[in-house]
DNA sequence: CATATGACGATAT
DNA sequence: AATATCGCCATAT
């Protein structure tokens, strides 16, 4: 449990405009290899908090979601907050990384 | 209680 | 360098 809540307040804690990796949360909440769970925390989680979930990506800067399958929205909500998706698919951790 | 699962990550091939 | 495999640990069933 306290590693979930720990999740939701992290996630909570990325500012606007930045992005965080599944990997780096769960060191934050104190589990490096705890990454897995943080992604399945949010499935669970965003449904029942209003989490931004879509500030998650995968450490190579990429929406882990299949397209049709939640990628187009993920990556749009993103745009929205001024991210820019460089290579295509590929967000540029240096910049916009949280806590570079 | 045992088994399955996963929006990942690191390592091996 | 690209792809495949294994590990990890909380939830779900």
């Amino acid at each position: 449990m306290d590693f979930s809540r720990r999740v939701t307040e992290l996630i909570n804690s990325v500012p606007h405009g930045k992005v965080a990796t599944y990997g780096q949360i769960a060191r934050l909440a104190g589990n490096r290899r705890g990454a897995r769970l943080v992604s399945y925390l949010l499935h669970s989680l965003s449904e029942k908090y209003d989490l931004p979930w879509y500030r998650v990506v995968n450490r190579s800067g990429k929406i882990s979601l299949k397209p049709g399958y939640g990628y187009e929205l993920q990556r749009q909500l993103l745009e929205n907050e001024g991210i820019m998706f460089g290579n295509g698919d590929a967000i540029d951790l240096d910049k916009y990384g949280w806590q570079t």
